[in-house]
DNA sequence: TCGGAATTGTTGCGTCGATGCACATATTAC
DNA sequence: GTAATATGTGCATCGACGCAACAATTCCGA
């Protein structure tokens, strides 16, 4: 109830989080590009970016040779020194990476776990992971905080996860968990919105600013909408659930019907006559099969996947929907055929600019999404963050 | 490319956007409360109404009798020279209203025809309402420009109406016939969306950032979402179209299978066995009945209403959702069966912050939100309005 | 090889918006 | 009627950005 005004402190402010948030998107850029970007002039340029050198979030370096008349423009790239610890915990292992800003991920460490873990577990296998690499990675480096990628419904507000059904969380308070033991400031949020994020701004989503990602993993599947050029959160922060949704089916092979009982892995497991595999293996062997009955399942789940892809982009409209995980196999196994049931049941404008794309980043995707959650409110405000050393 | 950057004449106009958002969001603030909501300093916030008031946007008033101790703070009212037309046209009328500043619906008329019009005549009828009300409700004002609610698809980016299928519009360029034969700049949108941004501005939405708005009329099921105190628009403006969505259906009654197939107006009037009639009239048949036949198709519908709630619910996790037209009197008829119905089939935190609520605004609704669209960009940069007369 | 054109960094100054103090003003409480 | 409280008002100050002039660096053509 005291902040909608602004004033000479929050201008500045604002547009060192604009030169910073550049440097971030584009991880190297020249200050004369920046001066066209922000429209400010050469003179403020400078000083913003002198300041943020200061700060230690950004180094100038030597300028880029391009074949152009006129004096060369130094080169602005993100500065090694600040880092935010990525942490993604899953049913079989704990997943810790070391991101520093342009989600530039420079180290990963993946800790197998052989049942799930509790809150508690995680706080000590982090604290443990961190001790560990503090000579090394971490040497020298300010920690910005810990961000958490978790598979489950998260209170973004606090941090509170509501539910992780596969961890076996409920209302753990994870954030405060993390901040009460390492002492660091923890922001947590669901995987798949972190995944949406990250593909958004470093993935294929780049410059898209409407969006609709979705990821088929073991344990079903998750979601994230990326509108307007921001993360689509909902009230509490639960948005994004498509695979709890109940789409019409026209051959319902599940009681509940939601998306994720008709559109799954364990499903696509059983049609290649498959135990277990890890994704690579699976794409293959379904992409590869002749089997009629595996194509046929293949194309069972196509058409379901089209009518809950096609509810989503009448109500969100977006430009892109970002398939990961064994959607972007479903998606592999027939682009043509997929975009097109799609179409049929999209709005005809709506349809028209839309496009369906497998996701890009790979294994880094939740670490970059996790991190750019822990990197957001440094760049709105670079200045509060401390200088001292981790 | 050239503006993300911020300076003094930006700061300015920011604050004076702020100030006039809050005089027209509130209707009638004292300066001191502001204040107190800018976090501005006295002075600053006075220079601000002292100039939004030099440009007839507010006037100062007689304080409010408060019983408390110091000096009493004048009180700011939207000025009332400043309107916005609205126009909303129907397949059996245009209606058109003089909006003022806070949301004041000064004068509307109703133009009923006899077919469904052309934008062409859209412009015409216009234009002669406006010709009649200039010597009246419109003399001395200044006119903001057009808004304009659309029953179709609208580019919003430079409002082509891309499909307007119960006007028989298609691709019709409607903001730039009545920009080039008016010569007042108008926009255009969803009328469903404006019909949320109004509930969500000055309906039962007032003060909830995350909300989805469905609407039941003659012609289908319209909708529009707010997410995060935003109108969601998607890639080309045409978002919220809930009612062309196939949600699961236990017992389907059409070939689609679309929501707005199977939950319709056209259904309820032939359960109550009634030819036409208007919405007060159908809610007293349909909420009177004692028919099982009545109740077991309203029962029918509120199922499917429920499902598609719910899978809106999961993606955007909104803490309201407002129900108008025929949709409120579904609600009406069984308040806690439907929302135990959509609690049923939603993620239980989602679920848990979920209200369920009749729309609020009535008849202005649309005209409300239209003379928004209006209204938003005068209120971000309250200097660039001509003070010529219109 | 050299000079002109083009682009961009650097520096000092001007402009302008918000702030905060001191003071004036208006109301309530006693 | 006086003290306390809250708010409007005028003025000096601070600080951020824009601008103009100059310097630095490159390309290009004679």
């Amino acid at each position: 109830m005291s902040n909608s005004g602004s004033n000479l402190d929050r201008l500045r402010r604002a547009n060192l989080a604009t030169v910073l948030g550049i440097v971030h998107r584009s991880r190297s850029v020249s200050r004369a590009q920046i001066t066209a970007e922000t429209g400010l002039y050469r003179s403020t340029v400078g000083a913003l970016v002198t300041e943020l050198a200061a700060l230690g979030f950004v180094i100038e370096g030597e300028p880029e040779a391009t074949n152009r008349v006129g004096r060369p423009s130094p080169l602005v790239t993100p500065a090694p020194g600040v880092v935010a610890i990525a942490v993604n915990p899953e049913v079989d292992a704990v997943t810790l990476g070391v991101v520093g800003l342009g989600a530039s991920v420079e180290h990963r460490v993946r800790h197998p776990v052989e049942s799930p873990v509790t809150p508690e577990q995680t706080v000590r296998i982090v604290r443990d992971l961190l001790d560990a690499l503090r000579p090394g990675p971490l040497a020298g480096r300010r920690v910005a905080g810990i961000g958490i990628a978790v598979p489950g419904l998260v209170r973004t507000a606090d941090g509170l996860v509501r539910l992780a059904p596969h961890l076996g969380w409920r209302d753990a308070p994870l954030t405060r968990l993390f901040e009460e033991e390492l002492g660091l400031p923890t922001v947590a949020d669901n995987d798949a919105s972190l995944g949406a994020l990250a593909e958004h701004l470093f993935g294929v989503g780049r410059g898209v600013d409407d969006l609709v990602y979705l990821n088929g993993g073991a344990s079903g599947i998750g979601g994230g909408v990326i509108a307007d050029g921001r993360p689509l959160r909902g009230a509490g922060g639960y948005a994004g659930e498509f695979g709890h949704n109940r789409p019409a089916v026209q051959d319902r092979t599940s009681e509940r019907g939601a998306l994720e009982d008709e559109v799954s892995r364990a499903r696509l497991l059983a049609a290649a006559a498959l135990a277990v595999a890890d994704e690579p293996t699976l794409a293959r062997a379904l992409l590869g099969a002749t089997d009629q009955s595996v194509r046929d399942e293949l194309a069972r789940q196509r058409r379901v996947l089209a009518t809950a892809l096609s509810n989503a982009a009448n109500v969100l409209n977006p430009s892109l929907i970002v398939l990961g995980g064994f959607l972007a196999t479903l998606l592999a196994s027939d682009p043509v055929g997929l975009a097109g049931l799609v179409a049929d049941q999209t709005l005809p404008p709506a349809a028209e600019g839309l496009r369906l794309r497998p996701a890009a980043l790979g294994e880094d995707r939740l670490l970059i999404g996790a991190a750019e959650l822990v990197f957001a409110p440094v760049i709105a405000d670079p200045a509060t963050l401390q200088r001292t050393a981790s």
